[in-house]
RNA sequence: GGGCGCUUAGCUCAGUUGGUUCAGAGCACUUGGUUUACACCCAAGGGGUCGGGGGUUCGAAUCCCUCAGCGCCCACCA
């Protein structure tokens, strides 16, 4: 059959995706082979492809795809988030367009509305990943939001409680106006934004003084319950004890003293409003000040607001602004650029507010997690996040787990009365019933199931993806069963640095807690695919390509390459389409060394030329000295590396170097032993190249002869190192070198390549002649001499000491030669002078390593050689 | 404000404990080449005071100090 000229990359890859599907090559199960395991980082269940994926999923199918040719029993859990915010987020958007409110719906009635459009998008992502080629085993695909994953949720929530680690708190939190729920510290972003800093005036009660203090947040001033001066502040020690009106309420408030006001800004002086700020929630806690709430929980003023009530809060503050100029109490406006925290979903300005939440108390919990990374249980990768992992760890706050959504896993607490204290966290409402009956110390008759009113919040995605690693594997619910035992802990892990608290962290958190035992090994932390002028690709910005377009035009084998080709891990990924043109020229390139191959006839009675023994020899200290480079940068994660070196190995030693040598004559047949070597070597370089270009390389791999199903190039082997002779390499080395001069000579005196010509050599460097035939083969020489005179008049050039000489009638440019030499000469004679400079050095030649100095010995040696050689060369010219 | 990191060829980046092969790779660029696998090609070639300055050393891209520029993370300064 032969073969087509063009690579038809579409074809081939959905041809072995599905044979790859048929014969389960992806699905793992329990067997006596040691596990190899990677865990998705689930993309939301919502969600479509973007080049972050590509990146992320090329990288995890390189590292699962060489394990699986390592003979490790590979596994590579594919899954979806079910992610609460985003996704309820996007429903009750796609609800409002329908002319439905949120807030028009039951519970039941939303979270059918969100099932629907979970089945209606989910997965879409997954199907997107097969394109790339991605080789999980979708038998074990995952969704945060499966009935066990939940119980495994709600188990781990009722467990933390017990042990005291999950409280219910009345604390500041951070409140999301737009989708009025709370979130953590992690999903708040701060943002600089220019803004002005108020100097309001409130008058002094009982005086006609004035008071100023500065303000970015005007608005506030309505929930003032206090001013605060530093008590060391000698401007304002007359103020001591005094009380104050607030303008527009004309609420009297007292003056309190505190350390902790910075006497530097502003004017030394603070207003405190203990509901809208965390700081002032402390000060009023310490000095017993009243809270006052202004806000809804749409953003907008309540009934504290008095003629702004109703009125969105950036609306109050201009209009409140107004009305504290017309009553002459600004005294003062300056810009000032302040941090304000936005909603890492929706990106509506937080408001910190006050409000009984749950929260997971983290401190302890983090210890383990912290030793596990320090002692290098758990690599990251690169090292440099090991900083900042910990720094974030060891100063880790209480993490707010409940989400003011119906989107995801309900907090299994249950209450029965109005009291603070009147509720019970248990697994089920029976459970809880119970509970309920034993606190109060009732019969059921005076208290009915119900009356148990669970609470209507959900916990927060990441405590669900939290438990990612384990829950997969059912270890949560079964924590002794023999999937989890086998699998866990995995192996790899990549992922996004953006998530390395949100996720990471808490995976490893989780990891001790629940298997007492790490989640996973090694962390490889990749960059941010950012466009050519640096900018982050996102949607917003339309700089992003379409992943599926992408692989459409170049193949997905070439989009792979494309983003593998400049991602070192945690360095961010400079997106450039030329790297997918490289990539799918890279496909080509293989492609077409497969078709020469291929169109090769066979003779058994053809014996083996020289060149190709040679080559064959050559190619296998090459092969084994390029895979022990690509198998140490496998090691470090630098996965960009080893494909470049793969890359250099095939393109330059395989098809430029390689084939030249062993292609036969033009229509002449190969030698049958020749050809099966060739064979064997192409087939250890499709071992090499197939996790990063799994789908060309299975398809010549299936073309070069007939497999069984157990003979597919993905479940075949990785080659074995094995002992290589450096010196064989460098004499080949060597003899390019007089090749890649002759190739000089041919194109500075115009002479075509398809012309023989003759070369003598001094050897000098007594040159092994084992690589003669390679060089007359690629030289395309009609004769090799070894003299031991120059010829004179003859263009000539040098390998080392060697001499070469082409005799060619009247070619050569006598003045030329001349200033040629001499410049070799000068520049000889100058590195000479530094060499003997070193040598003259006393204190070099008693400091500096013997190697060195003896080196510096042969440098001078050598250059004294070539000087002489140089000069005798010129005196003969003129 | 605190912490971390970066600055090497036009671009993206390697450069392991200072010393053979230390100034490299890929891409881009220049020049020449297509009847014989591939123009998504072949061959040859040009290109960098290793951000600036200072120091340690026989010797510094590599270690120390300092200055400049950039990036990331964390933090409640109104």
């Amino acid at each position: 059959m032969a073969l087509e000229a063009k690579y038809n990359a579409q074809n081939v890859e959905d041809k072995w995706y599905s044979y790859w599907m048929e014969h389960n090559y992806f699905h793992s199960e329990i067997d006596e082979r040691e596990p190899y395991t990677i865990v998705i980082p689930p993309p939301n269940v919502t969600g479509v492809l973007h080049m972050g994926h590509m990146l992320n999923n090329t990288l995890q199918d390189v590292l699962i795809r060489r394990a699986r040719l390592k003979g490790y029993n590979a596994c590579w859990v594919p899954g979806t988030d079910h992610a609460s915010i985003a996704t309820e987020a996007k429903v009750v958007a796609k609800l409002k367009a329908e002319g439905i409110q949120k807030s028009d719906l039951s519970r039941e009635e939303f979270i059918g509305h969100a099932w629907d459009w979970t089945h209606k998008h989910g997965g879409i992502i997954l199907e997107q990943l097969k394109k790339l080629g991605a080789s999980c085993d979708w038998d074990r695909t995952s969704f945060t939001m499966d009935d066990d994953m939940s119980a495994s949720v709600i188990k781990v929530f009722v467990d933390l409680y017990k042990k005291g680690n999950i409280y219910r708190g009345f604390r500041m939190v951070n409140w999301d106006p737009e989708a009025k729920t709370t979130l953590s510290d992690e999903e708040v972003i701060y943002e600089e934004k220019q803004g002005n800093l108020y100097y309001l005036g409130y008058k002094i009660e009982g005086s006609e003084e004035f008071v100023t203090i500065a303000t970015t947040r005007p608005e506030t001033i309505l929930g003032d319950t206090a001013v605060c001066i530093n008590p060391q502040d000698e401007r304002y020690t007359h103020l001591k004890g005094k009380n104050v009106v607030v303008p527009i309420c004309n609420r009297v408030i007292p003056i309190i003293e505190d350390e902790y006001v910075t006497m530097e800004f502003g004017t030394g002086c603070l207003k405190v409003t203990p509901a809208h700020d965390e700081n002032d929630k402390m000060l009023g806690d310490k000095h017993g000040l009243e809270i006052i709430d202004i806000l809804n929980d749409d953003g907008s003023l309540n009934s504290f607001g008095m003629h702004y009530e109703g009125k969105d809060r950036f609306v109050a503050r201009k209009e409140i602004v107004k009305e504290l100029e017309s009553l002459e109490v600004i005294t003062k406006v300056e810009q000032h650029i302040n941090k304000v925290g936005t909603s890492e979903r929706t990106g509506a300005v937080i408001e910190p507010k006050l409000s009984d939440q749950w929260f997971l108390k983290m401190k302890e919990l983090a210890q383990p997690a912290i030793d596990a990374v320090l002692e290098k249980d758990v690599n990251l990768v690169p090292e440099k996040f090991v900083n900042t992992y910990r720094h974030w760890m060891e100063n880790v706050r209480d993490w707010n787990i409940s989400r003011q959504l119906w989107w995801g896993q309900q907090i299994p607490a249950y209450f029965y009365g109005d009291g603070k204290e009147d509720f019970v966290v248990a697994e089920t409402k029976e459970e809880a019933y119970q509970l309920v009956l034993e606190k109060l110390g009732v019969q059921e008759s005076a208290f009915t199931i119900d009356e148990l009113r669970q609470d209507p919040d959900v916990v927060d995605t990441w405590f669900s993806s939290w438990l990612w690693p384990i829950s997969v594997f059912n270890g949560i619910l079964e924590p002794d069963n023999k999937e989890v035992n086998y699998y866990y802990p995995t192996n790899d892990l990549v992922t996004a640095p953006e998530i390395l608290f949100f996720w990471v962290a808490r995976m490893i958190i989780a990891g001790y807690e629940y298997r007492n035992e790490k989640p996973f090994t090694n962390v490889y932390l990749t960059g941010i695919v950012r466009d050519k002028q640096r900018r982050k690709m996102s949607k917003s910005l339309g700089n992003s390509p379409d992943p599926i377009e992408l692989m459409k035009q170049y193949g997905a084998d070439g989009v792979r390459v494309g983003m593998l080709l400049s991602s070192p891990a945690g360095n961010d990924l400079m997106f450039d389409e030329d790297l997918c043109k490289q990539g799918s020229g890279f496909v080509n390139k293989i492609w077409n060394a497969y078709r020469l191959i291929e169109g090769w006839k066979v003779s058994e009675e053809k014996e083996e030329t020289e060149t190709a023994v040679m080559a064959i020899q050559w190619y296998g200290h090459k092969f084994q000295e390029a895979l022990a480079e690509i198998e140490d940068h496998y090691s470090k994660y630098r996965i960009s590396d080893a494909l470049m070196a793969t890359y250099k190995l095939v393109w330059d030693d395989f098809c430029s170097w390689f084939l030249e040598m062993v292609k036969p004559e033009y229509g002449q047949p190969i030698a049958a032993k020749t050809y099966a070597s060739v064979i064997s070597i192409l087939e250890d370089n499709l071992r090499v190249l197939h996790p990063f270009v799994p789908f060309i390389s299975e398809e010549i791999w299936q073309h070069i002869s007939e497999r069984t199903p157990e003979e597919a190039l993905i479940v075949s082997t990785w080659p074995a190192a094995q002992q290589y002779d450096k010196t064989f390499i460098k004499d080949f080395d060597f003899t390019t070198e007089v090749i890649s001069g002759i190739r000089t000579i041919r194109k500075e005196k115009n002479i075509s390549f398809k012309e023989t010509i003759s070369l003598s050599v001094v050897n000098s460097e007594k040159a092994s002649p084992q690589f003669d035939a390679v060089i007359s083969k690629l030289g395309n020489l009609s004769a090799l001499h070894y003299i031991s005179e120059k010829i004179e008049g003859a263009l000539s050039f040098r390998v080392k000491s060697n001499e070469y000489f082409v005799p060619i009638e009247g070619a050569i440019n006598v003045e030329e030669e001349i200033a040629k030499l001499t410049e070799e000469l000068k520049y000889t004679e100058g590195f000479l002078k530094s060499v003997q400079g070193k040598l003259k050095n006393e204190r070099f030649v008693n400091g500096a390593p013997e190697k060195v100095v003896a080196m510096e010995k042969q440098k001078e040696a050598d250059a004294l050689a070539k000087i002489e050689t140089l000069k005798a060369s010129l005196s003969s010219l003129s």
